[in-house]
DNA sequence: TGAAAGAGGACTGATCGAGTCGGAGTTTGT
DNA sequence: ACAAACTCCGACTCGATCAGTCCTCTTTCA
């Protein structure tokens, strides 16, 4: 499966859309709803951990709504994904602090954990700016991909 | 979360105890479970499942098991994960061939299918092999890590 | 022939993600 | 001042999926 909840997927949908309209002093959570046909009052509490994160800043009232806190180019899908999802740990034994003390004998959590961490590292080296501009993003990748390969010959 | 099943941890331990005893005939599911402490008719499954896909050969009756039908270096943890997990998909939208018709404006899907592949090249650069022998593992995890970094400046 | 192993379908319980509901607090326009 | 348009937040339901169990059948070998 490995895969990352609808949560994250709204996150960086609106967020994305943030980035695309820097001259918008506010968004509210019910435009970008509307535009991506998302349900509204679950994007709403997608923005509001993410602005509890400190990667939004929101203003209430009439005329309200969200703005980035930084430059998109600063914000990377890891944060993103880290704000909303929690941590990623690839491995299903360990959550959080609490590893699996039934099986010590599971030597292959180690090697899996580098492996987390170098998705991780994909993660962090995509910002949100690259999901705007397709063609950096996709030329990165495609980068990334190659230098994963050239590294071992399958 | 970004996590992935025990199902599949528990395949990664399985082939990994087979590793690392290629003079065994034949490893029956309950040694491994015994050894690890896993539920005995799950891991049972599980090999099934490998099996199946090609990776194990089995043999019925007494005195019987598993074992690696290929060399533990030719067995990627992409495979594994793939054969038990099914297709990994960092989108949730992405389900099999049915996508999100619904919102046609998920730009954000495209670059994420970029990172997609990117994580898929990094479990299929580990293999079987290299869960065994800790080193290599670690160092080439860690080379991965470096080359993703050099490649953008955050 | 019987014990030990794999193969596999059916089933249950637990967990978790997705989405909803309702209400409370805040700002702003008029 | 008032109401509209927002954010904010906890609780709740529903459904899917995962983890694990049970039972039966087949195969093999001593």
């Amino acid at each position: 499966m490995l895969r990352l909840t609808k949560k994250a997927d709204y996150g960086l949908m609106a967020l994305k859309y943030l980035a695309e309209h820097p001259d918008a002093a506010s968004v509210s959570a019910k435009d970008i709803a509307d535009t991506y046909g998302i349900p509204p009052q679950l994007l709403a509490k997608v923005l509001q951990r993410l602005t509890k994160v400190g990667l939004l800043r929101s203003h209430a009232g009439m005329n309200g709504g969200y703005e980035l806190s930084r430059a998109a180019r600063t914000i990377s899908a890891f944060e993103v994904i880290h704000a909303i999802d929690g941590p990623l740990f690839i491995t299903s034994c360990t959550k959080g602090s609490k590893s699996c003390e039934l099986e010590p004998n599971c030597t292959v959590k180690e090697p899996l954990e580098r492996v987390n961490e170098s998705i991780a590292g994909v993660l962090r080296s995509i910002s949100i700016y690259d999901l705007v501009d397709h063609e950096t993003a996709a030329a990165r990748a495609s980068g990334l991909q190659q230098l994963v390969s050239l590294s071992h010959a399958m």
